[in-house]
Formats: C-alpha cells, structure tokens, sequence
DNA sequence: TTAAAGTTACGTCACTTACTAATGTATAGA
DNA sequence: TCTATACATTAGTAAGTGACGTAACTTTAA
C-alpha cells in the first residue's frame, strides 16, 4: 500500500521546520513550499493538520508563520503519523463477517501497533537534511 | 492508510485453507468463499495472485481446487503481504525533489524493513479460528 | 463427450487523493 | 486606524485506484 503522499510531505514540511529550529524565529508557507518543492497551497492545508495536532504552532497576519511545537528530538514518525492517518497507521477495516475475519483483523492491529513502536524510534531530527543523526543509515 | 482489502482478504482466504491443511485435499473457490464470506469472483482474482507468489497450488479441471502449497506454520503475514503488495508492504514514492525528501524516503524505506520483520513473526497457522496458537493475543 | 472446475481479460462504478481556487480572518507596522 | 501580509477554511475537481462483476476460454475427471 502507498503511503500518502500527504504523510510523506508532512515529514518534509516539519523536517524543513526543524532544520532551522529555534524557539522563536517563524518560517512561512511560501518558504516552506518552495525549499522542499511542494505546492504552497497543498502545504498549508498539510501545516493546519499538523498545528491541530499540536505538532506546530502558527501566527496569523503580518510577519506571520509556523514553528515547531517541540524540539525535533521530541517529535518522532509516530507522532508524524498519527497526526496525519487518524488513529492508527496501518488501518484493517474487516468486520467479523467469515470465519477467519476477526482472527486476520487481529493480526493486523498487532503489526500496526509493532509498526508504532518502530515509528517511535525515529526522531524528526534524523530527518533534516545533513544532520548526523542520521549518518549510520542513509543512503 | 488503509490495508487494501485484497489483503486482507488473501489472509481469509489463506486461513480458510490452512484449516483444513493436508498435502493432498483440495477446496473449492466456491467452499472458501462461502465461509469467509467473500465474493466468488473476486476470491479467484486473489487466488491467482497467491498461485502466482508460490503460496497455493491450483488444480484445474472437474474436482479441482485450491491448496496451499507449504505448511501454515512456514507462511507468514510477510509472505502474504508481499505476494498482495508487490515489493514492498509500505511503499513511499517520494522522488528527490525538495531538501528533505531524500531522508524522508529513506526513514520510510527503513519502516517497511522494520514492518516486514515483524510480519515474518506472524505465521498463517495463527491466523486459524480456533488455533491454539493464537490464544495469548487474540480477543 | 461433457460437465465441472480453474484462467484470463475486460469493464465499470464509487470513492479517494492530491491538488487549485476563492474567500474569510487576524495582526504587525505605518 | 488602515492596510498589506500572512494564516484559515471551504469548496471544487480531475485523475487515479479499489473492489468488484461479466464473459469467454481452457483443462480435466468421470
């Protein structure tokens, strides 16, 4: 199954985010956009999801924009996720309809669980660009 | 992200045929749908597809039929999942346009292995109604 | 020979995704 | 206070995908 791209983008806005992190100095959506090449309009829709979520703090009018809520070692794929997919990463949708349905709904509700606790060990900070939390596994 | 019913469907199917495991019986498409609860016709587009990976065998012409082609206990929701999703069970798409997106990539790519490993520790015979193997964590 | 079974290819309809566009709202600074 | 600027929200939409159904073909036991 295809991750969303929404998802995906999400990481890059917070990622972009986190790589000029500071508690103060705000960045703004054309900016953002542009330095990870995403449309700007898209992306405003993906940072309000994301500010629900309370993963970003916005301010409106003049002089405006987005910074991250936490530091960018606080903030992991997890939360990422969730934020973006609703409760559960990995979604199984059976009913109790055929013998084996509850059992396979199970199963799958175990893997998403597993796959959260493996999201978690991953920090937003290891996905900035030429940070070296990330030197032991990237390409 | 919702697990494709395809999916979800191919573990019905699989479970089914792991309930009844011989080296020899065959079952109908039409037996395995009823007791899943599946459609007749697309169960045989999921079949093929299982044929194809390796993980039934088909037998065609009158009193033919579907087996599984290893034992429950030497398939596992990896197997399943990789013979439905193609290469990879959580696929992210992301070129490298944009500063983050390679890393991002990257961090999803080392999800999926991480994903997979944990798939490979759920065998088919767990996924049986009524299997002992299942009863520390089923509901 | 025939009826029962799997095989393959095609069609399709509803839903979702990934956007664009338009309009509303808040605020810093002149 | 006015206004330019930036976020907020809602609506619309084109393309793609998922989950089926249908129909014609092929194989094989009896």
């Amino acid at each position: 199954m295809r991750l969303p791209l929404k998802t995906e983008y999400a990481c890059q806005v917070l990622a972009q985010l986190a790589s000029t992190y500071s508690e103060e100095g705000v960045r703004q959506v054309e900016d953002l956009a542009v330095a990870e090449n995403l449309s700007p309009n898209y992306s405003v829709q993906i940072l309000t999801v994301l500010r629900q979520a309370g993963l970003v703090i916005s301010r409106r009018g003049k002089n405006g924009g987005y910074l991250l809520a936490k530091h960018p070692d606080e903030i992991t794929l997890a939360d990422i996720a969730l934020a973006m997919e609703g409760g559960s990463v990995i979604e199984s949708s059976l009913g109790n309809e055929g013998m084996s349905a509850g059992n396979v709904h199970a199963a799958w509700v175990r893997v998403n669980e597993a796959l959260l606790e493996n999201c978690r060990e991953i920090k937003l900070s290891e996905l900035v660009a030429g940070s070296e939390d990330n030197s032991d596994w990237m390409i």
